[in-house]
Parts: C-alpha cells; structure tokens; sequence
RNA sequence: GGGCGUGUGGCCUAGUGGAUAUGGCGGCAGCCUCCUAAGCUGUAGGUCAGGGGUUCGAAUCCCUUCACGCCCGCCA
C-alpha cells in the first residue's frame, strides 16, 4: 500500500509543479522520519529560480489537490520541506486488502513471464561448502526468492566446474588413495584433496602426472572426464544435501565441460577472433581491453590450443543469455576484475551482460580460509553445532514439548539463524566468522522474527479455540487507532515496497532489515494491545490486524528462505 | 607499484546529498496473578578513520593521507 501512496504523492506533487509553473526534473522524494514521505525538491527550485525554497514548498502546498487522491490524508510545509501524511483510509485498506490477498500480497503477479537465471553458489566440487561459500549461496537464493515476488520467472542454477586443477589433484589422488567412505561424501574428498596436496608438495616431480590429466580433459577426452566425475559427483551429492539442509534449491546444474564436450568454447574463440580483436601472444591468443579501460588482457586459448576456464565461462554465458531476459551472478570479490573483463567480452560479441553481484570474502579470526590447507568451517558443522544450540535452547523454553516438536524448532531455528545472520550484512562488507555471535540466540535475528510470528498464530489459534474467529470479514479495521497499532499497519503496508527495493538493488539485505522491523512492531502491539480480552468489535478488528501480520511475518519469512513455525 | 572495495559508540551494523546519524550485542536500571519473557521499557555510550575542498546543506560528492580486504597467472 506505500506504493500506492507513494504513486499518488507523485502525482499530485507533478501536478503542483505544473500549476505553479515550477520545472521540476526531480521530485526528490524520500522517506523521513518526520513525514510519511517528503520532499525537498524547493532547496533546488530555490536556488534555481532565485526565490527562498520556504516560500517555494508554501507555494506548491497551495498549489496541491487532493481531490482524486485517498491514501494522502495532509500535507504540510516545515520550513522548505513539504510533508506527506497517510490517510485514514490508507490504514483500513491496508488491513483489509492483506486479509483479501493473504500470501500473494507483496507479489507482482502477470507480467509476461519475463525470466532471469540467476547464477549462485558454483563452488569447486573439491570439498563441502564452508561459511565462505554459503554468503554466495545465501546472497543468491535470497535474491531468487525476492525476484520471484517481484514477478520474475526465476532459474536458479549451479555452474559446476567439473575440469578444474583442483579436480585434477583428486581425481590424481585416486591413484593413490582410498576414499574414506565413513566421512560425508564431499567431506572424504576434501580429505583426499588434502592429502595429494601434501603428496606434491613434497615431490614437485607429481604435478606432471596432474598436468597431464588437464591438459586431456581440456582437449575433451572423455575418458579422463569420467575419472574426474569420480571426485565431482561425491563431492557434489555432499554440496546438495547441505544447500537442502540451509532450505535452498537449484533447478539446472550445468558441468563447465559440457562447453568443451559441444565445442561451443571453440565457437567463442573463432567468433571473438573475427571482432578484430584477438592478438596472438606467444602462441596464445588474447582479447585487447586496454581501450575499454582494463590494462589486463584476457587469454583466450593458450598456446597448446586448449581453452582456459574463463573462455569456457564465456560460452557458459552465451548459452544462458539465449533462455532468458536477464542474467544474474552471485560472485566472490576475487572475481571482480574477471566478471569485468567477462561482461566486456560478452558485449563485443553481441552477447547481454549480465549483472554481477559481488560479495566481500567472509574469513576466519585467524585468517583467510582454505580447502586445500583443511583450514575452514564447514557449513554442516555450523549446521550441526547451531542446530544443538537450538535444541538446547528449546528445550530449556519449552520443556514441556516432546522430542519431536524441539528437534524440529530446532532445525528451522537454526538454518533460519544462519540464514540471517548472513544475509543482513550489506555484501560489500568483509565479515569475520564468530562462532559466539553465530550461536547466539539473545539478539535480534531470525528467531526473534520467528517468535513474532509464532506469537501472532497464538492468538489466532485461541481465538479459534474459542469457536469464534473465523469470519474476520465482519471485522471493521477503522477502530485500529492506537498507537502501535497504527505504527505496525504502516510496517505491514511498507512490504511491498522492501521487496520492490531490495530487487531492484539487488540487496537482500534490505528485505532482512525490513523483517526485523516488523517483528518489532508486530511485539510492540502485543504489549500494548491486548487482543483476547478486548471489548467485541475491537477484538474481531485486532484478530483482523493479527491475522494480517501473521500473513506478513509468514510473506518475509519466506521471502528470506527461513520457515515461519507456527509455535515454537 | 596499479585497480576495485571497506573504514560509523567497547564489538557488529543501517544510512551514498537533506531535518536532532539506524539498530543490535555487551553495560546499567526496570517489567511476567494478563494472548509464549526467544518478549517489552528506560538509560549511558559518537571528532561517521585523519586532513582539505564543493554545497543553502556532507557519514554520503571531489582531492589527499592512513588502515584493512580482494585482484593484477597461457590457475580456477
């Protein structure tokens, strides 16, 4: 509903400027805390037209109409600012139009089934996901989720490279050892991954047994590729089960050497080199982007004629670029220079660029993390230590459940505590694992939003229990006058627009501040309002506004990939 | 050395041109005969890394210095 709102400040505000002759290009519209909306757009004008912006944002005031609009209740001028206040009605439509909607409310629904393939995870299948990998993971489902609301037809996909060095090292490996069938599949492989590295590093003479095994696989011979599919599946049905443990779902896994397999990675070299701006250095060719303004140039094909990985990802994304409307790729800060170099390449070949959204690295207190040196956390074992926390933590609240119920609290809780304490950093921010921070349960993160929920189903579930409320339709909204009623109604009507933001940023972590905000809102009212008790056409008009909030508490939840339990 | 990014109370963090800088954690002081206290209320705590500039107005833009991260392979 603050679209709608917003859409008739902007109208009515365009209108003004038209009857008092002023130019407006900007209607520097902003949320503020002493207006529903405001602008300052009579500082410009002031300067612009030599008048003071006071008597500018009087003059527009005046000029204002609100005839046709009714979610704009007032407007006032404070100094050059002129404030815009919410209506009574904006309110009551609020409540009833999330009662009529319920789940689809905050979703853009019809709009031609536009696609985009977002592209996320795509870690190494050389050993599990550790808290590293699972930013990109995080960043990149959540972003799914909230494209999918803003009416995308959303591909989620997983580019596996399957002919990497590292898959070379294991898939060498198996030479020499056996796979240690007790641990977790992509955990034995990391071990192993481990293990061969020791291996070369104490004889250096080995690595030509490794470079002889890319060099084939670069060339496509299939019998070299099935020996590395002995690492990359294992380590892939490892990575699977625990991006299904943190409630995230990939619908195409695409192998880099299917590139080489087509030849298609052979088309992208020819068809570069008739752009005119292939050289050939030293045997190779390279791609000049000097003009374009990156120094470094990008190799195509080495000298021996085989592709490198960024050629192949090249043909990876024209591939995609062919079904669908818009590419996105979650990437590591690592990848900067190379998803520039990437994008530019795309273009010269009349290929769409796609979107990159780049993730600062998370490390350790100690440092930066490893696979190769064994040095991370995995994400199964924040999984699992998180989950036992939980567990603990339930049961120390709840008692008086069975086993059941706390093992499941305890998972959602856990992934969802994952889950949030990830996505509501901003992703250009470096982040420090902690294991204190992340068991803890205290602060305000995914089960305090949980918790608002669960307490909003409460409610609903003893009104129901009392025969009454299942007719919230009599209900009148127009009594929800109190304070935190009204400041809980403004959250509720603001989801939409969170959504709308966070998509066309491309930052999630918007949608997460915005959960926090509501859950606070929806626990103000539960402390201030009693709902149970109150006087009859009150009551029924409190259950509307619960059950509203319960539908938007749940609409978040989702959003964010975290379950929305109904007690916990 | 060059490029990109980050720097906000003790710790973490929102805010990238607008009104007294947002929250959390931790600290201190309170609130359960009442819908789940995984909750709520109050309070202390800030040279927005330093300096200079642009602007009616700067955490936000420009210049500069410093600190930290990532990148600068015929690796992936």
């Amino acid at each position: 509903m603050f679209i709608q709102f917003e859409d008739e400040v902007k109208s009515v505000l365009k209108r003004a400027f038209e009857i008092t002759g002023f130019r407006f290009s900007d209607l520097s519209l902003e949320e503020s805390e002493h207006a529903d909306l405001a602008t300052s757009a009579a500082f410009r004008l002031g300067a612009a037209c030599g008048k003071s912006p006071i008597s500018i944002a009087r003059e527009v005031r005046d000029a204002i109409r609100l005839d046709d609009s009714e979610l704009i209740g007032r407007v006032e001028v404070a100094g050059p600012y002129i404030n815009f206040f919410v209506s009574e009605k904006y309110f009551s439509r609020t409540v009833e139009r999330i009662h009529a909607e319920g789940v689809d409310f905050g979703s853009v629904t019809g709009t031609g089934g536009k696609k985009v393939i977002v592209e996320h995870t795509s870690a190494n299948p050389n050993g599990p996901l550790h808290v590293g990998h699972i930013r990109n993971s995080i960043i990149g489902d959540t972003l799914a989720r909230i494209l999918r609301r803003c009416g995308w037809d959303v591909e989620v996909q997983y580019y596996v490279n399957d002919m990497g060095r590292q898959i070379a090292v294991v898939a060498w490996a198996f030479e020499h050892f056996e796979l240690d069938s007790s641990m977790k599949s992509d955990h034995a492989i990391a071990d192993m991954y481990q293990r061969a590295n020791q291996l070369l590093e104490e004889d250096e003479e080995r690595w030509k047994e490794v470079n002889e095994l890319m060099q084939r696989v670069e060339g496509g011979d299939e019998l070299v590729l099935k020996q590395f599919s002995r690492v990359v599946e294992p380590a892939m049905d490892g990575i699977r089960e625990t991006l299904k443990r943190l409630n995230i779902d990939h619908d195409v896994f695409i192998s880099e050497s299917s590139f080489v397999t087509s030849g298609d990675v052979f088309k992208i070299v020819e068809d570069l080199k008739r752009t005119g701006r292939v050289r050939v250095d030293d045997g190779a060719f390279v791609v000049d982007l000097k003009d374009l303004g990156i120094e470094k140039s990008l190799v195509l094909q080495r000298r021996d004629g085989t592709t490198l990985y960024t050629t192949r990802d090249l043909a990876y994304h024209r591939w995609k670029a062919e079904q669908c409307d818009w590419m996105i790729d979650v990437l590591g800060s690592d990848h900067k220079l190379v998803s520039r170099q990437l994008r530019l390449v795309l273009d010269l070949i009349g290929v769409k660029q796609p979107d990159i959204v780049i993730f600062e690295f998370v490390s350790l207190p100690e440092g930066s993390m490893s696979t190769r040196k064994g040095v991370f956390i995995s994400a199964d074992e924040l999984l699992d230590e998180i989950k036992k926390h939980a567990l603990e933590e339930v049961s120390t609240r709840r008692p008086d459940t069975s086993p059941e119920f706390k093992e499941r609290v305890a998972e959602i809780v856990g992934r969802a505590a994952i889950r949030y304490d990830i996505i509501k950093v901003s992703a250009d921010k470096a982040m420090v694992f902690n294991w204190r921070e992340a068991l803890d349960f205290e602060k305000q993160g995914a089960p305090f939003i949980q918790y608002a929920h669960a307490r909003a189903c409460s409610i609903l579930r003893r009104a129901r229990g009392d025969g009454e409320e299942d007719d919230l339709g009599s209900a009148d909204p127009t009594l929800l006058t109190g304070e935190s009623e009204r400041e809980l109604i403004k959250k509720m009507a603001y989801l939409p627009k969170a959504i709308e933001r966070a998509g066309q940023d491309l930052k999630p972590h918007i949608l997460a501040a915005y959960a926090r905000e509501l859950a606070e809102s929806f626990n103000q009212f539960y402390r201030d309002s009693p709902v149970l008790n109150a006087e009859e056409d009150l009551r029924r008009a409190r259950l509307m506004l619960v059950d509203a909030a319960r539908t938007t508490l749940a609409i978040t939840l989702e959003t964010l990939g975290m379950e929305a339990p109904e007690e916990m």
